[in-house]
DNA sequence: TGAAATGTTGGGGCG
DNA sequence: ACGCCCCAACATTTC
């Protein structure tokens, strides 16, 4: 029996946890987070995540306590750590969930290699996705650069596996030495800005909770509630996903008994829009996996070269949740306060962003990558460009919402808006998604910084600058 | 997973 | 009674 390193990830749980059970198996298992500020990395933690991570951590070392295994921490180059490890410790290989991400995928690669060569074995087992991208392959044997018939492709090959038990696990005798989470600095201080992250509760016991409380409530109105961000009809999953402390394989399968318990038509339709929102995550991903340069580049050729605006005090204006157009500027700060902010909201401030302000949407993904709890490259860089209208199946860039007309569809009583933006909490329902209509504009909240129409109108001719070298070819 | 402009229809007011 | 206009209400097209 030798001993094996589980060189944990985004996979931060105990249950359904292949790579752990792979480890277990074998005898010894050290588990072990490697902190790696990696300068070579173009996307290293955000601020948020960074919160998110300390508080995982936590959770997942007290809770491997109860099992007396220690989780080992430590900080520095990945490859450097893992093989001194492997010295201290005897381990002769290591195990890991496969990641998709392309920083990831090349270290992953590297570091395999760097410990072949000093016969430590890998082995990788796969558990961040439903479905890997390089399965999922169009008639031709291309990528899919359409959601749809992306997603019904998955939903053909089908075949989920059971999600795994926690296996029991037999912790190193040699105990190897740890740093103290402390010491990484991963939370704010001066200032401490997480103080309205205290809903979420992150790591597995948190994950499950929320998928408790999701089946339990608001999944009984998805399919519409899920546009509503005056309520809380979401599933608030997406930091625990990312982190890997639920695993999509789990959701599936609880999906597929509560179709079966549940017995309705209505109930089976919410839980198939949910999971095709789970489909989106895999979408990302293969997106990714096929064109890494996601993150950074249009996914279509002809965005590549628009005329885009470099404007910091709108920019500015927009991070900061002052341009006047309270269903942005709500959403803006929720994610400043909260660490998330609601899906629909979400759209509707990207799209004032490149549509409204004309600002490369790389710029919002950037800041959303540093706010965001749920901050996820595949997700974020896909959602960027799906709104922008430069992405795969994208919103067409002519599709411009209206901050005003989206704010009275789905958020009809302002109740969204009221509680990010306190300054408008009297502004009568009429006027609360364009108070600058009143009589007397509120104290305390700013006149649009563009007005729509002029807005429309500017990036509909944008859009044309660009689309003419193709209409005419 | 839009919005605005444009087109069409049909009911009612009114000369 | 009839034609005409107005204009919601809805449908279609365009951006």
């Amino acid at each position: 029996m030798k001993n094996t390193i589980l060189w944990l990830r985004n996979d931060l749980r105990l249950h359904d946890n292949p790579a752990l059970c792979e480890a277990a198996q074998r005898g010894q298992v050290i588990p072990l987070y490697i902190y790696d500020e990696d300068r070579q990395n173009p996307w290293p933690m955000g601020g948020a995540s960074k919160w998110w991570l300390h508080h995982s951590l936590t959770a997942l070392a007290k809770e491997l306590q109860k099992h007396n295994v220690p989780l080992i921490l430590r900080r520095g180059d990945a490859q450097r750590i893992l093989l001194e490890l492997a010295e201290e410790s005897g381990a002769d290989m290591v195990c890991w969930t496969r990641s998709y991400a392309p920083y990831e995928m090349a270290r992953d690669e590297r570091i395999t290699k760097a410990l072949g060569q000093k016969n430590i074995a890998v082995k990788e087992s796969q558990g961040f996705l439903l479905f890997a991208p390089e399965k999922i392959r169009t008639q031709q044997g291309g990528c899919f650069k359409v959601y749809t018939p992306f997603w019904k492709a998955c939903l053909k090959q089908g075949n989920i596996a059971q999600p795994l038990p926690m296996p029991k696990i037999e912790p190193c005798d040699r105990s190897p030495a740890s740093d103290r989470l402390e010491d990484w600095g991963l939370l704010p201080s001066q200032p401490d800005w997480s103080g309205g992250f205290a809903q979420w509760q992150p790591g597995e016991a948190g994950a499950q909770m929320r998928w408790e409380k999701f089946l339990n409530g608001p999944l009984e109105n998805y399919s519409n509630g899920r546009d509503m961000p005056g309520i809380d009809n979401t599933s608030r999953l997406s930091p625990h996903l990312h982190f890997g402390e639920i695993s999509p394989r789990q959701i599936w399968h609880s999906v597929e008994f509560h179709k079966m318990m549940r017995q309705s038509t209505i109930v089976s339709q919410h839980l198939d829009k949910f999971l095709a929102e789970m489909g989106w995550r895999e979408f990302s991903y293969h997106l990714l996996y096929h064109f890494p340069q996601l993150p950074e580049l249009a996914f279509r050729e002809d965005f590549r070269d628009f005329p885009w605006s470099k404007d910091q005090s709108l920019l500015q204006a927009w991070q900061q949740g002052r341009t006047g157009y309270p269903m942005v500027d709500a959403g803006m700060r929720e994610l400043w306060h909260s660490g998330t902010m609601h899906n629909r909201v979400r759209m509707i401030a990207a799209s004032f962003l490149t549509k409204h302000l004309l600002i490369p949407w790389q710029e919002g993904a950037k800041w959303f990558w540093d706010c965001l709890l749920d901050a996820d490259l595949a997700n974020n860089s896909a959602g960027w460009q799906w709104v922008a209208g430069c992405g795969a199946d994208a919103a067409p860039y002519f599709r411009i919402f209206n901050p005003v007309l989206q704010g009275q569809k789905f958020d009809p009583d302002g109740e969204y808006v009221r509680k990010w933006l306190p300054e408008l909490r009297d502004v009568p329902k009429k006027y609360i998604h364009c108070p600058w209509q009143m009589e007397r504009v509120p104290e305390g909240y700013m006149l649009p910084v563009v007005e729509h129409g002029f807005a429309r109108d500017r990036a509909l001719k944008a859009y044309g600058q660009i689309k003419k070298p193709f209409s005419t070819g």
